[in-house]
DNA sequence: TCCATAGTTCTGAGATAATAGAATTATGTG
DNA sequence: CACATAATTCTATTATCTCAGAACTATGGA
């Protein structure tokens, strides 16, 4: 992940609105939730829970699809993971014995990224 | 860490030239960097980069004091992790054993925390 | 086809943030 | 004290974000 994109991504959670729903996602998991379903649980305006999904989407925070008359928002996991690399990258000033545990786990949480035939036996 | 303060950290972070000054100074870690160095290395005029450093200081993200004429940043490692916590909290809709390794990670992290007397045997 | 439901897009007014020039404060040195 | 250096604060212009009302598009069922 480069810095214009990381930049993009924070920004889109630097509201509490949008940060709550990209939590409320990320705790619901892969199998994700329908619009309506995030508008009843935060209590959210349809237009501003469309407009707010849609920053977190363009900031590759989120897919979708649609499910009949719903559409299906989740979490990405993996640009949640690439930008938490991003941010503690070079932690301490190059003393890697410290911060390697915090690479590895990173790695390890790749493994909940969306690839849709992973998603159920990970997670 | 709440609602109200990750938005702080994170909406200051989602800028390029404050992401790039608190990146930075997580590799510069516990020793920091004087104003002017970051100005120096970032290439930024010195009335932004007070502005942005303002910023980030008022989302808890650095630490400073002056040292003689120079006053010295830090990154707030405390601050980083608990974000870090915070965004990737509940993940993978509660199947701890997937993210497990993260909040171990995270835990870990922990002692990079800028606390002066541990951050040289540390970091 | 007609209607209800689910979301999105359009719009404009108000609020907030970014930027850089100029002036100001604080520190150290001759 | 006078001067140079290091950073900050003031200020005004410009750009961007936020919000909700209203209109629009898409899907499914009677």
């Amino acid at each position: 992940m480069e810095s214009k994109s990381a930049t993009l991504s924070l920004s889109a959670l630097g509201h509490e609105g949008r940060l709550a729903i990209f939590r409320l996602l990320v705790s619901a998991g892969p199998t994700g939730l329908a619009a309506g379903e995030i508008a009843r649980q935060l209590g959210m305006v349809p237009n501003s829970l469309s407009a707010n999904l849609n920053i977190l989407s363009r900031a590759n925070l989120t897919t979708s699809h649609r499910d009949g008359r719903s559409i299906i928002y989740q979490a990405d996991f993996s640009t949640m993971t690439a930008l938490v690399g991003f941010l503690v990258g070079d932690c301490c000033g190059g003393a890697p014995e410290i911060c390697a545990p915090l690479n590895q786990l990173l790695s390890q949480a790749q493994q909940c990224a969306p690839t849709p035939s992973r998603q159920k036996e990970l997670c």
